[in-house]
DNA sequence: GTATATCAAATTGCACGCAATTTAATTGCG
DNA sequence: CGCAATTAAATTGCGTGCAATTTGATATAC
C-alpha cells in the first residue's frame, strides 16, 4: 500500500523547485544566445567577458571575476580562447608581475557593433515587456544576493 | 574624445541583462545547494535526476530528459554515476531493446528521507518568504516557456 | 520480405564551472 | 635584511551540457 504524501515529499517536487526553475531556464536562454553568438564566434561565457570589457577595458583577471562571480580556474582558459580569436590581448602588469592585464584588440572593439542587436532579439524571444523583464531581472538580482550572503 | 554612451551601449550593460541575472543566480543556487548535497554524496544535476525518480521510479532516459531538458549525451554519463553509486539499476526494455529503463535501488530509496531536509535549508538561505518564491518560481517558468517556443 | 527510415541510447569532442593544488611575485613581520 | 605569509594566475581533475555522430533496434514502405 503507497503512503500518504507528506509536507517533505511536496518540498521534493522538482516543479515546485525555484532552483530547478533557474537552472533550467538559465540553460534554455543560452539556448537562445547560442545561434546569435554563433555569428560572432562566441559562446555565451564568452560573450559576458566581452560584455565586460566593452564597459572597462583594461581590467585584470580578477576583476573580471569579481563582475562575474568566476575564478581563474574558469576565466583562464576562456580568456586564452578569446587571445587566440585575437579579440582581446592578456599581458602581465609591469607594477606586478603576478597580474594580468586583459585588454580588447581593435577586432575586439569592432565586434561590439555587431554584438549591439543581440540583447534586443532575446527581448523579443521572451514575449515580456521591458518593465516586466527589469522587475523580474531585480527579483533574481536580489535573490542572487541573499544566497551569496 | 569618448563617444556618448548610445542605447546600443545601455543594452550591453552586463548589469541590465536579465540573463547573466539567471546565470550567475543559478550557479550562486548550485554552491548553495553544494555542501548539502556533498552529504548525499551527489551534485546538483544527479539530484534533480534522483528527484525525478523520487516522484516517478521505473522512467526510460528519455523520459527523464523531457523532465529536466535534458538529453541522452548529458544523462548517460550521469546515471552510469548513480550506478556505479549503487543508487539506480539500468536495464534493456524487454518490449523495446533500444530503451533503457532506470530504476531506484533500495539505497536510492533510502536517500530519499535524507534529502527531504534541503529544501527547507535552501528556502532558509533565500531569506525569502514562500508565496515570493512561488510567485519568482512561476514568473521564471513563464519566461522559460517563451524562450523554449 | 527486404530495404529504408526512424528511433533511443551511447559515444565523441569541446567548453565551461569549480575545488584543490601549484607557481611565481609581493608583502609584512621580526 | 631574511623569511614566512599572502596574493594572482595558472594548472589539474572531474562532472556537466550539448552538438554531432554512431550503434543497434524497431517501424514503415514497397
Amino acid at each position: 500500500m503507497p503512503n500518504k504524501p507528506t509536507t517533505a515529499d511536496q518540498a521534493l517536487q522538482l516543479d515546485k523547485q525555484l532552483c530547478f526553475a533557474l537552472y533550467s531556464t538559465s540553460l534554455a536562454m543560452t539556448k537562445v544566445y547560442k545561434p546569435l553568438l554563433a555569428k560572432l564566434g562566441l559562446t555565451y561565457p564568452q560573450y559576458v567577458v566581452m560584455l565586460v570589457l566593452w564597459e572597462n577595458d583594461g581590467l585584470m583577471v580578477s576583476e573580471i571575476g569579481e563582475r562575474l562571480f568566476l575564478d581563474s580556474g574558469t576565466l583562464t582558459p576562456l580568456l586564452k580562447r578569446l587571445e587566440s580569436a585575437g579579440l582581446i590581448t592578456r599581458q602581465r602588469d609591469a607594477e606586478d608581475e603576478r597580474r594580468v592585464r586583459v585588454k580588447l584588440t581593435a577586432a575586439g572593439n569592432t565586434l561590439k557593433k555587431q554584438a549591439a542587436e543581440i540583447p534586443a532579439c532575446v527581448v523579443a524571444q521572451t514575449q515580456f515587456d521591458v518593465p516586466e523583464l527589469l522587475s523580474l531581472s531585480q527579483r533574481i538580482k536580489n535573490l542572487r544576493a541573499h544566497l551569496m550572503s
